[in-house]
DNA sequence: AGCACTACTTGCAACGTTGCAAGCTCAGCA
DNA sequence: TGCTGAGCTTGCAACGTTGCAAGTAGTGCT
């Protein structure tokens, strides 16, 4: 097994070089002499070894997407756009999940001794910000995604959390709900995605002459399904419980919603409720998701393009690229249909 | 960027082996020189060059999965449980969707290409058959994840479809339904999940005295939501629709659960329903999801092992292993709690 | 017959790393 | 002074591949 150029020549009686020759589909190569190799490669089932191929061509045709957390819809979805924008160029994509632990996204993206092994990265940071990434000394191509990095100095695609924000929450404003709550608010600096879809939620409110009250803004720890459910259950406490709750992603709203279902209330009579990101999930919760929509495939397109960009030597400033978005009316604001 | 070794030595003045030395941190080295070399380093921002390492030492540190489909949240959630296992021992995994699709699993399997990068593979096949699997040229460790492949030479884990899909029918009837239906048979060989959910659905029914009624059996292309759905619509325009069915997956199940949701029919009350693969979906949806869990950490766990082993030079014969599963009991079928 | 040219084949070196064994220097000791 | 050995450093070769340029043989032309 695992036979080499070498074992093949040997058995075939020619030089290496010949070997290489038929194995590349090289034209000078004789009739003859492609019949006996081609018989040695078929008999010892040559296949050409990977590692030394990427050592001496420099490039692997592997492009590593390094992500979070997979089990968020999300990003499972996303990676899906992200695999067959790269398959059109000939590239396969493996995926990583750090689960926004430092320590891997350390490894991955900055040390080259796993990253190496990939032509260029696709990388959604958490932990890593601004300063980590301006001196990276690895040399392999990055193109960031999502908000976390404001000035990498590195390729970066983004969508405007703050309008898509203020769109969701003026829909909730436009239905004529009174108390808006939004649940997704983040402290820490390495998640800024809940900061600035507060500020497009209180841009929304002000803008609509609303006062912002506190206590309809929920932190959460996750942008998981049970910390919506656990947000919404405390919003139902207070004394004056939303009549409307923007989450700042579907799995937050799907975890509210069981929330609200499981209390007897209804969606969206009782309280209507927005999501942010389109998971397929959504579609098929009942009442339905109404959502703000990132086009997945936008990013996904812009991401491998200007990685492979890269990969030819563009040596142009980084891009800044602000991908779509639009707000999906479902039932959970307009109702069931008749 | 990119400074090698010998770019490190001569900045340094010292050879290239002593640099090596000092990168692998070798106690034969003396203070100052460790000193010196550790200074011309930081000046280049020397990273070792991964490939290259490879190919001299003979392991990457990686393992690639190798998965139909990333946006089904059971697959996403193996992920997880496997990423954290392979960790445990030092290994980074990477992530490689199929779609189920032969070219695309013969590239990353069969061919060296683009699997030779990776220490092992654990693999959930669709296309590949046994046959295929069998003479598999390169020599990378396999282990196989699924039902597809029954006598492939290598280490493969899987769980009791039928025995699992028996319970899960056995269930309804114990629940006292009458027409219970199965949604997700299917015909293609390549997709033997389906098949033997049916065996154990037939299995459960007729050692019940029951009859086995052929339009209450729906089969399905995928097992997405979007199936589940239209098969759940097929049944429910039968004369005499069904007051359970057994989904073979949860998606299949979600999306039967807003067909029937949508009509005004309840759950469990008018159709009861069970799943399969206990993702998190099904537990936040209203009703949640009565379903069949597989033991997806004893699954990763075994699967992670088995591939060490291999790397570990375990030559015995290969292993088939049947991981555990449970019935667990929710709304979708008990009923919501007062 | 001699030469040029075509058609095909080959050896060398290099990609960046590390195992191996040999090399050097110098202190310590007889 | 010469020898031993410890302490440290080094050159060579190899992992498997491919670009380059040079090599060989054979054909056809003059």
């Amino acid at each position: 097994m695992a036979a080499t150029l070498r074992e093949v020549a040997e058995r075939a009686g020619v030089s290496v070089r010949t070997v290489s020759n038929v194995v590349n589909d090289f034209p000078q190569v004789a009739a003859e002499t492609r019949a006996k190799v081609q018989r040695a490669l078929d008999e010892l089932g040559y296949q050409p070894n990977a590692v030394a191929r990427t050592l001496r061509n420099g490039r692997s045709g592997l492009i590593a997407l390094v992500l979070p957390e997979l089990d968020v819809p999300y990003f499972a979805e996303l990676t899906r756009a992200v695999i067959e924008q790269a398959a059109v160029a000939g590239y396969t994509v493996v995926v990583d999940q750090t689960d926004g632990d430092p320590v891997r996204e350390r490894e991955l993206v900055m040390r080259g001794s796993r990253a190496a092994m990939f032509d260029g990265l696709i990388f959604n940071p958490l932990a890593l910000g601004d300063a980590d990434l301006r001196n990276r000394p690895s040399s392999t191509p990055v193109v960031l995604l999502g908000e976390r990095v404001v000035q990498g100095g590195l390729d970066h695609i983004m969508i405007d959390n703050v309008g898509a924000a203020e769109l969701a929450t003026r829909h909730l404003i436009d239905l004529g709900r009174q108390r808006i709550a939004a649940i997704g608010d983040q402290f820490d600096e390495t998640r800024r995605t809940g900061q600035l879809r507060t500020q497009g939620y209180r841009a929304a409110l002000q803008s609509a002459g609303r006062e912002v009250i506190a206590e309809l803004v929920r932190p959460v720890e996750f942008f998981h399904r049970a910390d919506g459910a656990a947000a919404m259950a405390e919003l139902l406490a207070l004394p004056e419980p939303p009549d409307a709750v923007f989450c700042y992603n579907d799995l937050l709203a799907l975890g509210a919603l069981r929330t609200i279902l499981s209390r007897g209330l209804r969606v969206p009579e009782d309280i209507a409720l927005v999501g942010f990101d389109d998971i397929e999930d959504g579609r098929y919760s009942t009442p339905s998701l109404t959502t703000i929509s990132p086009d997945k495939n936008q990013i996904a397109k812009n991401a491998v393009q200007l990685l492979l960009n890269r990969l030819d030597g563009d040596r142009s400033d980084p891009a800044e690229i602000s991908a779509g978005y639009t707000l999906e009316l479902r039932e959970s604001t307009t109702g069931r249909p008749v």
